[in-house]
RNA sequence: UGGGGAAUAGUUCAACGGUAGAACAGCGGACUCUGACUCCGUUAAUCUAGGUUCGAAUCCUAGUUCCCCAGCCA
């Protein structure tokens, strides 16, 4: 069992109500559904509800169906049909047989709605969009009834039997349900049922010149599939009475399904809205919808994170019906818990720092033993070859340390990890001052790391051999947004300009340059988790960061430095 | 001024009339050939005011604050 499985399994609201509806027999199975509209790609918001209905229905001995409600055809695509199918199974879920379409039921649809003309409960109306919106009234006001609202049961059926036949053009006349336009609640206020599209649709081409609407398909839908547990999201709680008017007031209807709603889920530093997701996609602010940098599933999965990460934070979130936003650092150690167990150690240097090693002698070189997870020998352990010639991490020499500091300074010495102790002598700069190579001596005495004579070093940095390394590309990825809470409405004023840092420059133990196009995560020791990305060719590795280790000295070393300069 | 929801540590979620608890974050420490991991300790909350009750986060009343709804989107 994993680390992410053996998590206690929530409890929450949603699963009292069926556990309720169980025992009480109000049902023998349950069924839910996943119901995606395919007109972009699944974020970790709809994570949280796949793993909800796909949990609920695995922890009870039910099903859970995935359904596309493509009811709008000017909006959804056929790419967005298979990139869900991919992200779901991704995520670790399997609807089996039961893969449906809201279109499957077009024509059944259809029907009901002729039927509902003749029970006197829906007509066509002929306003215009402005007229029908002027009068609806407002959310304190009253609506008022259409001029045709009391259309004969014959008229009505042959306009809306024409309407099909696609005789009229977009938008002349829609089908509402006749309910009241007196009511509270805006959604009962004669709703529509059909509006007339001339679209092409990724299922059922030109067949149709008129669509459900979102309210009119999903809980017929439900019906239609015996789905037991509706479950959406908060702001589909006022349309609640229209979900069951329909399964009220349709004759023969298969069965009454129950809609639930949660909170969706918010993430701070983070937009989960399809609209500015599309937008960062088409604007070109990011590089695709599989852009590390997306809180997509397909950027999470090209970043590195395990799917088993995405589950168990869900898990860790729980269900409730407030709305909440919450710390990405929740979702970050969640994938740091699954990488940490099986991400195999690896050494890389992102921004090389030359060492000449003064007193080793030139042009000879050895191999030394490194493991593979300090945590499970079963591993096994590599070689790695030490010369004369290294890299190692430019934030790993300080030429004046602040206090604290352990790593290479001028005089100090230090561990190279799995190597030797060795000693900065001397610091050499370019005519620009800047630090470009750091001369040092080693122990012959401390191979492998340690020292016969008891000595003690505090700090361990990791390094690469200068001949021995493999260049590649790392690319390490920052939050989108540069506000906690950043606003949807004007996300490009919030966008962090620095969310991606490309190191064309970096130094990689030659293990790493094998690693295929789909390859187990690693951890770069004292650095991070990494994947290779699929921008890597043959001679051009590139690698992304999933996510960097917790940095203690980089919290307390900021602080030393604002704090040194209020002081 | 309409309708529908929600309020518990910094954050997310529990507690279902009977000791307010967990995770993440924070802080302190131990360990360490990763300033990681792990381990130990610790700070920290019931929106407000009344009421019912032996006892209220939970029930009642009145407020307050926040979220959603006026698409032929979902």
């Amino acid at each position: 069992m994993s680390v992410a499985e053996a998590t206690t399994p929530g409890r929450d609201f949603i699963r009292d109500i069926v556990q309720a509806d169980l025992d009480a027999k109000r049902h023998t199975t349950v069924v839910t559904r996943f119901p995606p509209e395919p007109n972009g790609y699944l974020h970790i918001g709809h994570a949280k509800s796949i793993c909800l209905n796909f949990g609920v229905a695995e922890e009870f001995g039910g099903r859970c169906h995935l359904r596309f409600d493509d009811t709008n055809p000017t909006k959804e695509e056929q790419e967005y049909i298979d990139a869900i199918e991919k992200d779901v199974r991704w995520l670790g879920f399997d609807w089996g047989k039961h893969l449906y379409h809201a279109s499957d039921y077009f024509e059944q649809l259809y029907q009901w709605a002729e039927d509902l003309i003749r029970d006197g409960k829906a007509y066509v109306d002929d306003q215009s969009q402005d007229e029908m919106r002027m009068n609806r009234g407002t959310l304190t006001e009253p609506g008022r009834n259409s001029p045709f609202r009391d259309r004969s049961v014959d008229e009505n059926l042959d306009l809306l039997r024409r309407m099909r036949a696609g005789e009229f053009p977009n938008g002349a006349r829609v089908l509402r349900a006749k309910i009241d336009m007196a009511s509270g609640n805006i959604n009962l206020r004669d709703p529509v049922l059909y509006r007339i599209l001339h679209a092409n649709h990724p299922r059922t081409g030109t067949k149709w010149s008129i669509y459900p609407s979102y309210d009119y398909a999903h809980g017929q839908s439900d019906a239609i599939e015996g789905i037991t547990h509706s479950i959406c999201t908060l702001e589909f709680e006022d349309h609640r009475p229209l979900y069951d008017w329909f399964l009220d007031n349709i004759k023969g209807i298969p069965s009454h399904p129950h809609q639930y709603e949660f909170a969706r889920l918010n993430l701070t530093y983070t937009i989960l809205s399809k609209r500015v997701l599309t937008l960062l996609v088409r604007d070109g602010h990011v590089s695709g919808w599989d852009d590390p940098r997306m809180p997509t599933l397909a950027g999470m999965r090209r970043r590195g994170v395990p799917p088993e990460a995405l589950r168990d934070f869900v898990k860790r979130i729980g269900v409730a019906k407030a709305n909440s936003t919450v710390d990405i650092a929740m979702f970050e150690h969640a994938v740091r818990e699954v990488l940490n167990k099986g991400a195999q150690r690896r050494m890389a240097v992102l921004r090389p720092l030359k060492v000449v090693i003064e007193n080793y002698p030139d042009g000879q070189s050895e191999e030394l033993d490194a493991v593979n997870h300090p945590d499970d020998p079963a591993l096994g352990t590599r070689k790695i070859r030490f010369g004369r010639e290294l890299y190692v991490e430019r934030d790993d020499f300080m030429e004046n340390p602040v206090k604290g500091f352990f790593r290479l300074s001028p005089g100090k010495e230090v561990r190279l990890r799995y190597a030797y102790f060795v000693t900065c002598r001397e610091v050499v700069k370019n005519t620009a001052g800047e630090v470009i190579e750091l001369r040092c001596t080693y122990d012959p005495a401390t191979r492998g790391g340690d020292a016969p004579d008891g000595r003690k070093v505090r700090g361990t940095i990791h390094w690469v051999s200068a001949t021995d390394s493999v260049p590649a590309e790392v690319r390490v990825y920052n939050s989108l947004f540069n506000s906690p809470n950043p606003d949807a409405a004007n996300f490009a004023a919030d966008l962090n300009p620095n969310s991606l840092e490309v190191l064309a420059g970096a130094r990689l133990e030659p293990s790493l340059a094998t690693s295929g196009n789909s390859p187990a995560p690693v951890q770069f020791e004292r650095q991070g988790y990494f994947c290779t990305d699929p921008d890597t060719k043959p001679g051009k590795l590139v690698f992304n960061r999933t996510v960097g280790l917790r940095d203690t000295w980089a919290k307390v070393s900021a602080a030393k430095v604002s704090g040194a300069k209020t002081a």
